[in-house]
RNA sequence: GCCCCUGUGGUGAAAUUGGUAGACGCGCCGCACUCAAAAUGCGGUAUCGAGAGAUGUGCUGGUUCGAGUCCGGCCAGGGGCACCA
């Protein structure tokens, strides 16, 4: 028998150009999709933003990914599995500031690099689908798009207060505030008010909730986090009548239950009704500044203390115009939220009630806590919970939940308030002052106004002759670029310098994907046939943002018509983050002669973060390999390069081949469980790879059946699909060792031949160049990609015989083997008549003796 | 503060509806092959105990013939939201 080896490297390269060359996973058109009875499987990985070279993070996104993806092909699925790059965004601006690159080459060049890597894990990837967001071909149908989302009404303009970095010269999102300041020039943030564009995401709040429920197929975590976020809440808005004048306060509550205990109303601090009053009040102008400059990082909003401002006018409470409450200004209440004004129930809402407390207002009980029903509320804790409506005239008696209902109904009858929702989730900005992003297709005419760009002039293309030498929006400075005539009037106007979110291009690149015509954005029954997403897979970092964005502009192409598709992502599946630890180590800084500088006595040190390739261990601790200082170990986090905790997956490729290090992403934990990064035990799977080469080189002309491995050989058969399909890799790979070890241990038959044969096929999926060289090696023609996945022989998975536990008290004293279903009796008795049971028992008499068939015998004595 | 998730050997982890805890892998130990090493193969590996046996799924109480699994109360770690009326 003549001993091969298998050479990875050689096999990765070979398969790889055969796969491409062949166009081998191009997915079926939709014509041909619409013409054959196969069943559809569009499988999606979130598409990367080209950073520079692929971590380990992707490795495992995309190898998840690809064994579904090649497991539906083989299980008779048309596949659509494509790739493309969410290219536009910050990075490359960044890039452009520190580098001196233009973002476009910096970026182009980056998914040159990193299309080889992923090449190189040998992905069953249609290629030919493959799209970048930064191109024109890409973001100027994104720009049509808008512009029927603008002319149906879904995009209109606002001002709104932006994060302004006063150096950067641009707006930061919340995330990149730090402390104040922002994250690149530590300048402080200010304030500013901007015109933004917005998409009206609040529009479809109602229908994004309800959705969820039929979202079967995603992560109940993130269905919750989705709901949390749009935060719907269901209550009464009500009018506090100024005292002798017909206006009045709109307040928001959803404890109407509550209005007999109410003893003030508080206004945010812009208030239109506060902004009116601080004009002759120096004072309330004042507090009002205060507020505003209140920090609105958690930490801050956790220390501040309740204020207010008494601004002397007075309301009258809707269910008794006899009663009046003062109305303050309060740095607690959100302009944007409800209505921006609230009333204080201070007995049933811990913040009224500190507010309360602090300026002397009275605090009445209205909900029965127990047989507490004393008007007079006592102590610094409200009661929130559930109780009889107390103090309340003709709520008295009645539980909170009826009361609720009671007083909406009083305030709709009467004509003073009316059942409202309010909605935690804000329409969607969406206005970048950045160079690096999708052009808003917009003009801005002295004469005629805010116009879209003309579809005959689409794409409005990003110019390339910007420069990053001073901050601030390249397009705004560009000397030619934003004067256009105006497409009404044809005077001179100006472009919108804008670009949109990075959001937006990954709201629809999975419809791209499935239609790409030259002349539009997608064809509508090209989309139609692949959507939804079968299975979509990616980071639970993208729980809310993305995943809410693509859910909302799938919806909304479906308003306008031009998709009858209302949920993108059918099934979801979020990956645990590739971990690592952190290392910091610390060294003296210098003076500007090279000396050690020294301050009170001591010389002063900095600490900074060193990547694992640069930590050593010495004597037990680990120390800089630079200087061979100690290192001191951070926690655990994701890999980032901020962090310095990346380990570059490449070399581990170039070591072991593409398959051993697939294998190692799949082997042990959950794909769903965070992955602390080891390379312990990558050797074990590269000799496992070996292993089953060995077993492949076996094959010998053997015959005679082996019954016993037919039976393990089918059970893996259904066990190892069943484990991909519910994406349960680590389960598929112990059940593949398993079938191995048996084969390993069974003598040569014909049974064994057939076994060997048909693991090829079993690992396809996850060790994909290992099986295509052994099915070339078994003489095979064809690829292996394309064949059957194997089919179970249901009969073989039946069990003849069961392993009963005799258990005395639920405790295991011996098992039996029986024929499968034995009958109690036969049962009871056979575990009577065990000596290791008679000897347990010592002659005392069973109580009671439980019986499962197949299972146990349990005796209680 | 509110909401959610997780907790099992040295280690990554398995465990259909409550029914033999620790499958499978890594590591480690022993043995074989070898002048030697690597590679490979064989055996062992929860804890205590010489053994029979006892104990054991973060802690604690409960339901049950029987609990890793269900219920209550804690503890620890992680995540999400947060002056949301």
């Amino acid at each position: 028998m003549s001993q091969s080896r298998f050479n990875p490297l050689k096999a990765d390269a070979h398969w790889q150009k055969v796969w491409e060359d062949g166009a081998v996973f191009a997915a079926p058109s939709a014509a041909e999709l619409a013409g054959s009875d196969r069943p559809k499987a569009y499988v999606l990985e979130m598409f990367p933003y080209p950073s520079g070279r692929i971590h380990m993070g992707h490795v495992r996104n995309y190898t998840l990914g690809d064994v579904l993806a090649r497991y539906k092909a083989m299980t008779g699925h048309a596949v659509l599995h494509p790739m493309g790059w969410d290219s536009f965004g910050m990075p490359a601006e960044n890039a452009a500031m520190e580098k001196k690159v233009h973002p476009g080459d910096w970026t182009r060049s980056n998914i040159t690099a990193m299309r080889a890597q992923l090449k190189r894990l040998g992905l069953a990837i249609d290629w030919s689908r493959e799209l970048s967001t930064c191109e024109p071909d890409y973001y100027g149908h994104e720009q049509a798009l808008f512009l029927d989302l603008f002319k149906a009404g879904l995009v209109y303009r606002k001002e709104s207060s932006v994060n302004w970095d006063p150096v950067d010269m641009t707006v930061l999102a919340n995330e990149q505030v730090i402390d104040g300041r922002g994250w690149r020039s530590g300048a402080l943030v200010e304030k500013k008010k901007l015109s933004q564009w917005f998409l009206k995401i609040t529009d479809f709040a109602e229908d994004l909730l309800d959705g969820l429920d039929g979202l079967d197929k995603w992560p109940a975590k993130v269905k919750l986090m989705q709901e949390n976020w749009i935060g719907k809440s269901q209550g009464l808005r009500c009018t506090f009548s100024f005292v002798d004048s017909p206006d009045g306060i709109a307040v928001f509550t959803t404890r109407p239950d509550t209005m007999f205990g109410a003893s003030f109303v508080a206004i945010a601090a812009d208030h239109p009704v506060a902004t009116e009053l601080a004009a002759n009040a120096p004072e309330l102008a004042r507090f009002i500044d205060e507020c505003r400059k209140g920090g609105t990082t958690a930490a801050d909003i956790e220390t501040a203390e309740k204020q207010g401002f008494n601004t002397g006018l007075s309301v009258e409470h809707p269910l008794d115009p006899d009663w009046h409450l003062p109305v303050y200004v309060a740095n607690f209440v959100l302009m944007d939220y409800g209505t921006g004004a609230v009333f204080g129930c201070p007995a049933h809402d811990q913040r009224d009630l500190d507010f309360a407390r602090k300026y002397g207002l009275p605090v009445v009980r209205v909900v029965a806590d127990g047989d507490q029903i004393d008007p007079d509320f006592e102590g610094d804790e409200a009661y929130t919970g559930p109780g009889a409506i107390v103090n309340s005239h003709f709520l008295n008696g009645m539980s909170v939940d009826d009361a609720k209902n009671a007083a909406i109904a009083t305030a709709q009858h009467e004509g003073w308030g009316e059942a409202t929702t309010v909605w935690r989730l804000r329409d969607w900005g969406v206005s970048r002052q950045r160079y690096w992003g999708t052009p808003i297709p917009i003009i801005h005419c002295e004469f005629c106004g805010v116009l879209p760009v003309p579809r005959s002039q689409l794409p409005v293309i990003l110019p390339e002759d910007v420069s990053f030498d001073i901050p601030g929006n390249p397009l705004e400075r560009h000397p030619t670029w934003k004067h256009v005539a105006c497409p009404n009037c044809k005077e001179p106007a100006r472009r919108e310098t804008d670009t949109l979110d990075t959001f937006v291009n990954s709201s629809w690149y999975f419809i791209r994907f499935a239609s790409q015509p030259g002349n539009m954005p997608f064809d509508k029954a090209e989309a139609e046939a692949w959507l939804p997403v079968g299975q979509y897979i990616g980071g639970v970092e993208h729980a809310i943002l993305h995943l809410l964005y693509a859910r909302f502009w799938t919806r909304a192409l479906q308003r306008i018509g031009r998709l009858d598709v209302s949920e993108p992502f059918k099934g979801l599946f979020t990956q645990g983050m590739v971990t690592h630890e952190t290392y910091r180590a610390t060294k003296a800084v210098m003076n500007l002669k090279g000396d050690p500088f020294i301050q009170d006595g001591v010389p002063v040190t900095e600490s900074f973060w060193v990547g694992p390739d640069e930590v050593l261990e010495k004597d037990g601790a680990l120390v800089w390999s630079a200087d061979g200082s100690p290192i001191e170990i951070g926690r655990i986090e994701k890999m980032s390069k901020s962090k310095k905790n990346t380990v570059d997956p490449m070399p581990m490729f170039d070591q072991f081949g593409a398959d051993a290090v697939r294998w190692f992403m799949l082997s042990d934990s959950p794909p769903e469980r965070d992955l602390p990064w080891s390379e312990a035990g990558i050797e074990g799977t590269w000799r496992f790879v070996n292993r089953i080469w060995r077993l492949f080189d076996s094959l010998g002309a053997s015959g005679g059946e082996d019954k016993v491995l037919d039976k393990i050989l089918h059970r893996a058969i259904a066990g190892i699909g069943a484990d991909i399909e519910a994406l349960a890799f680590n389960k598929a790979v112990a059940k593949t060792h398993e079938l191995v070890n048996a084969i390993e241990k069974a003598p040569p038959s014909a049974s064994r031949n057939t076994a060997v044969r048909t693991l090829a096929k079993l690992i396809s999926p996850m060790l994909p160049h290992l099986a295509e060289e052994a099915w070339a090696h078994f003489g095979e023609s064809g690829l292996i990609s394309k064949q059957a996945w194997p089919r179970a022989d249901l009969s073989l998975l039946v069990e003849a015989n069961a392993t009963i536990a005799i258990q005395i008290n639920g405790k295991l004293r011996e098992t039996l083997l029986v024929a499968k279903g034995t009958d109690k009796a036969t049962l009871e008795a056979l575990a009577l008549a065990s000596d290791k049971i008679i000897r347990s028992l010592a002659g005392s008499r069973p109580k009671k003796v439980i019986v499962v068939p197949d299972r146990l015998v349990n005796i209680v004595a």
